[in-house]
RNA sequence: GCCCCGUUCGUCUAGCCAGGCCUAGGACACAAGGUUUUCAUCCUUGCGACAGGGGUUCGAAUCCCCUACGGGGUGCCA
């Protein structure tokens, strides 16, 4: 497993794919970091390789525990689990960047040695191989020392090859004794034996810092995939969406109950899309059409009207097992159900529901008339319907015609209602909007009939007692 | 300023690498109708794009160049 190269350990695997998630856990868990992870996890399960979560916590003021949590808990609740890392181990650990700072330290000395690396300013710098000169700088407003360098060449799975030109020398160990990011990104993918790196176009012009160093390691550089940026909503803003955009944030939909698997589908569907006009996917559909080479170039723009759309979908396609526990539970966090709330009732409710609804956010508000009689009228509705001169009038026909159903079921009152409607030669439709306002106080909902014939006898006249009495006051 | 990446309907995208099958396909959104019956569902239809200009070619959304615009970087941040 182990085998020498320039002097070092370097971990040896088979041919087998091993890419790496790293995240610096900060805080809040930003849609574009969950996209990454996302990508690396999917390429890892679709070419049967593994994928390690590498902890980037080299900021020791920014890196607490409980942003770590934070983050992994995201990571799960998405379904992304991962081969090597925290929690997990692994044989090229430890996955946490403070405490890899012995192997930092090998591979500082092995550039030293090799005269890549000097001091200064009490900062130790890689040094660049080339012709050195000195020129005005425009962006740092100085005369600044630059190499006459060779080219790199990164080999990008995604964009194919991008050459670029490292022409300064630049830091790898702070002045406070903490190796850089770039330094320690090389040096790990290198332990690692990672083969792939996956991340986002942000990192496209450190990859030839990262390049050189490969070159000056002698290790062959991994293959590269950079993934476009998702930007803004342009009605919101210009550039990448940050993390106080609306719905930047993964907790947010954790938070709102979005389905893990409708949050990673609209994810995946940012920047790359299946090729056959089939969006709504479930994960292991996704697993067998992601292919890296199918991801879309240019930025792409987040759309929460998508988003929610992507989730309607998924709900509708949710067995009862996987449906009623987070729509009883909203429905309980909204004070609407409890324990003591008929649970054949309930599910009856919940299952007219499904259909329609597109989050479980918004299933409470949905459905509130369901399980009490201090329901909220919407004043739009009921100003619409009510100026109808005969509105009253068919109230009142349609108690009596109710409230004596022998039995109180969707065809029954579909035939009663029918039956008033041919009597007084009007349309059914005299009656239906009428009554789902008199019982739920809106104009949309679940079918009427089946919401009326679950609501039951008892509410349905009652309510439509009480309308009619505060119309004829 | 300099460097890198990009640019197909309002948005996400298919097509581009291997030029003709493209009067450019799908989805979201929007609009209009329909579902003797509401509606946030469902169905139908509509709206709507190859950034601009030059080439190459019998033929270009597809290849090349230029311009414009967008994004990223240019840190002892990651």
């Amino acid at each position: 497993m182990i085998r020498e190269a320039f002097g070092l350990t370097v971990p040896r695997f088979m041919s087998q794919v091993r890419v790496r998630f790293a995240p610096s856990p900060t805080g809040s868990t930003h849609i574009g970091t969950a996209r990454t992870a996302l990508f690396n996890w999917l390429y890892a399960r679709k070419t049967g390789g593994k994928l390690v979560l590498r902890i980037e916590d080299t900021d020791k003021e920014r890196n607490t525990d409980a942003a770590l949590q934070e983050l992994l808990n995201g990571l799960k609740w998405l379904g992304l689990n991962w081969d090597e890392g925290p929690e997990v181990g692994g044989e090229v650990g430890p996955y946490f960047q403070s405490q890899r700072g012995d192997i930092y330290q090998e591979y500082l000395q092995k550039l030293k040695d090799a005269g890549r690396a000097y001091e200064k300013d009490g900062a130790i710098f890689f040094k660049l191989e080339g012709e050195r000169y000195t020129e005005y700088d425009d962006y740092h407003k100085a005369d600044v020392e630059k190499v006459k360098t060779q080219p790199v060449v990164i080999e990008d799975i995604i964009r194919g090859n991008v050459t670029r030109r490292e022409e300064r020398d630049f830091v790898i160990v702070r002045s406070n004794g903490d190796p850089s990011f770039h330094f320690v990104n090389v040096v790990d993918d290198i332990t690692m034996g990672i083969t792939h790196v996956l991340r986002g176009e942000d990192h496209l012009p450190n990859t030839s810092k990262h390049v050189e160093l490969f070159k000056a390691f002698g290790v062959k550089p991994p293959v590269y995939a950079h993934m476009a940026m998702i930007l803004k909503d342009p009605k919101v803003g210009k550039g990448k969406m940050s993390k106080r955009d609306k719905g930047a944030l993964i907790e947010e939909y954790q938070n709102r109950d979005f389905l893990p698997e409708a949050v990673v589908n609209f994810i995946a569907l940012l920047g790359w899309s299946p090729k056959d006009d089939q969006e709504v996917l479930s994960i292991d559909e996704l697993i067998e059409r992601f292919d890296l080479k199918d991801l879309q170039k240019a930025g792409a723009r987040f759309d929460e009207k998508k988003m929610s759309h992507i989730n309607f979908e998924h709900m509708k396609r949710l067995p009862a097992d996987k449906y009623l526990p987070p729509a009883i539970s909203a429905l309980s966090k909204a004070g609407l159900v409890d324990d003591s709330t008929d649970q054949d009732y309930l599910k009856r409710v919940l299952e007219l529901c499904q259909q329609k609804i597109d989050s479980f956010e918004a299933l409470p508000s949905f459905s509130a008339y369901f399980f009490s009689d201090d329901y909220t009228v919407d004043p739009k509705t009921e100003k619409k319907l009510l100026k109808r001169a005969d509105a009253a009038e068919r109230i009142q026909e349609a108690i009596p015609a109710l409230e004596g159903l022998e039995t109180f079921d969707a065809a029954s009152i579909e035939t009663a209602i029918q039956a008033l409607a041919d009597e007084k030669e009007l349309k059914i439709f005299a009656w239906f909007p009428l009554l789902r306002f008199a019982v739920s106080g809106v104009g949309g909902g679940p079918d009427l009939l089946p919401m009326l014939e679950t609501l039951g006898r008892d509410r349905v006249v009652s309510r439509l007692k009480k309308l009619a009495a505060s119309l004829n006051a």
